[in-house]
DNA sequence: CATAAGTCGTGATTAATTTCACAATAGTAT
DNA sequence: ATACTATTGTGAAATTAATCACGACTTATG
């Protein structure tokens, strides 16, 4: 918990980084310079370095990163040993999509519980998930620290005050709301309407080329 | 097309603000301020000023802005009144989700036709778009210029190169492969994975203080 | 052992974005 | 009219992030 120098847009790309260096442990690479991670993850090369030093000089010169060792590191670095439980409070069409899904492989998170106010929905489970009703939301969240709000936006508002009395501490919020929460809490907003829409502006108003 | 100098971080921002104006307008209200948008769209009120001001002086001073003159200049410059097609690739459980949705509401985008591999789902429709079998791609998808990607990383590759020969210009993807496109094409990365693990590394690494 | 090739780590630089802070000005009240 | 209040638009500063470019070091090769 000391490293609060790490910039976040460095924080930000750690989890690829990890993801990558995965798949190539399981291809049973050895080695791994920054120029080929580079062209998978189509993040700079330069940068990737710089993003590395951050945590001390993990690579050699001339050589590359040892993908054993890299992989390790942030295995420790990402907490991937302990898995974070997370609560999914609306099983509607995405909320049941991210449910059969489960962020499964490779992760250091697990969906344990669903909530849903629909009474036909708030029983038996959804890819192995307990669905409850949403009255019992105080009840059965536990120490669950992390929840994906996928409610319609009018609710937000109610249901992010609950999570917030239960203890939450950070929240995946997929709704158009801008939710309000205590400056402690965390909100990471993935809104995937105006990701679309800012798709289409960039198409029509920038010239073609050049990535992102 | 002339206004490329917008900073790209601004043009992610006004399909937020968009929306949220839209909002205002439905409820009657016939001004507002950088202050009270700042507190709405959770953007601190210098940057909303200062996205603005790249379009010119649209509000006025000891006043605000004008919620519909606002709003209608927004709805030119972000083409609101003309309608992009998009094609969706890979009809499973993400992909279904996003045909039920389909972005309905005050957008300017809309998912026509979707394609699977799949031949038990490659007929009817989900959510009122006819599904195609993949080998129709090429024949169905006549000038669609932007497709989202919702299909096992393993086939990313192989269908963006066939989306890429059809002339594709933007594709927003949600696998976890970071795809190789020519220059001249766009692609905005959405992996819901590491969004999860990057809030999960924020709470663990980070002070419990300010958000995003 | 000497040389060549490859690659890291990082100081310096540049670029992008956010934030501060305030003069200018429109609206409002008296 | 005048004073008061609110709020913009924007230079300047600060912050954050990306990129360049190269010395130092590692490995491979003959
Ligand atoms: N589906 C998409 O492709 C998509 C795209 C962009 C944004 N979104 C946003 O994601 C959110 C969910 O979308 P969706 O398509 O899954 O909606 P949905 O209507 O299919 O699902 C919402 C679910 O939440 C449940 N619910 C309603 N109120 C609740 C409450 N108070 N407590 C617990 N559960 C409650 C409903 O019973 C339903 O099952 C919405 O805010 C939507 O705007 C969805
Ligand atoms: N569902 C989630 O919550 C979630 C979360 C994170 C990432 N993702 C990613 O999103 C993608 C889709 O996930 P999903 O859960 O919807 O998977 P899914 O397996 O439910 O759906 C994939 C669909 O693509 C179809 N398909 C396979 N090959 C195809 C091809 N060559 N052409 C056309 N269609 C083809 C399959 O028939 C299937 O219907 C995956 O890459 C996954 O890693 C999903």
């Amino acid at each position: 918990m000391e490293q609060s120098k790490i910039p976040q847009a460095t924080a930000k790309r750690l989890p690829l980084y990890y993801r990558f260096l995965n798949n190539l442990n399981h291809q049973g690479k050895a080695r791994v310079s920054s120029k080929e991670l580079s062209e998978a993850v189509k993040v700079d090369s330069a940068t990737i370095r710089r993003d590395f030093s951050y945590f001390g000089a993990l690579g050699k010169k001339g050589y590359g990163y040892n993908v054993e060792y890299l992989l390790g590191f942030f295995r420790k670095t990402l907490d991937q040993d302990e898995v974070t439980e997370v609560a999914l409070i609306g099983v509607g069409n995405l909320g049941t999509a991210f449910l059969n899904y489960n962020f499964t492989k490779n992760n250091n998170t697990k969906i344990v519980m669903a909530f849903d106010s629909d009474p036909s929905k708030s029983e038996g489970n959804v890819g192995g998930v307990p669905i409850y009703h949403i009255a019992e939301l105080e009840d059965r969240i536990g120490d669950v620290k992390v929840a994906i709000l996928t409610i319609p936006a009018s609710e937000a508002d109610g249901i992010t005050t609950r999570l917030v009395d239960c203890g939450i501490e950070g929240i995946l919020n997929f709704t158009p709301a801008r939710i309000s929460v205590p400056e402690h809490i965390r909100v990471h907003h993935i809104d995937l309407a105006v990701e679309l829409q800012a798709l289409v502006y960039f198409l029509k108003h920038y010239p073609l080329d050049e990535g992102l």
